[in-house]
DNA sequence: GCCAACGTTGGC
DNA sequence: GCCAACGTTGGC
């Protein structure tokens, strides 16, 4: 199993947002980086955790716990004119954007703010930390996961 | 709103 | 394939 860090902007789409959906599943679509694309192609399986985290906000940090629920398939949104995230040069037969399932797993007793997480030396090591970093997928650890569940628990 | 970092685009 | 220009991310 691995573990994942998700970056999301609360004001778009917040962990609560995720909770409240019907079956508290979002298709994680949107997302027009390769390397991002690659995680979730090649390497997000069903039963992978998530921290969710909070981005571009007043105050940035992981919100909650998720999980992998879909095995990788085409984001229909690269195929819709409409949709700001079209891209014309994809087509169903050569999708150029796949994207998981991503589902609700449980809350955390209180937010762990980037702030927070700065402070652990045992956390240094983060690319979420790591300068000019922008990806909004990033892998961690299972020790770093283990380590702010618990600040969160 | 600023700006550093860095990915993408497109001319050559 | 290089690289300048441009756009985006995201913390502050």
């Amino acid at each position: 199993m691995n573990y994942w860090l998700m970056k999301s902007e609360p004001n778009v789409f917040s962990f609560k947002d995720l909770k409240s959906r019907p079956k508290k599943t979002e298709p994680w679509n949107g997302v027009r980086n390769y390397q991002a694309r690659n995680f979730m192609r090649d390497e997000m399986r069903v039963g992978d955790l998530i921290l969710f985290y909070h981005s571009s906000c007043e105050i940035p940090g992981v919100a909650g716990i998720a999980k992998v629920s879909s095995a990788p398939y085409p984001d229909s949104t690269q195929f819709d004119k409409k949709s700001e995230y079209f891209d014309p040069k994809a087509t169903p037969e050569n999708p150029r954007w796949i994207l998981i399932d991503v589902s609700f797993e449980k809350d955390l007793r209180s937010f762990v703010s980037l702030e927070e997480i700065r402070n652990f030396p045992e956390l240094s090591k983060m690319r979420l930390l790591q300068k000019g970093n922008r990806l909004s997928i990033l892998p961690v650890s299972e020790e770093e996961f283990k380590f702010i569940l618990k600040l969160g628990s």
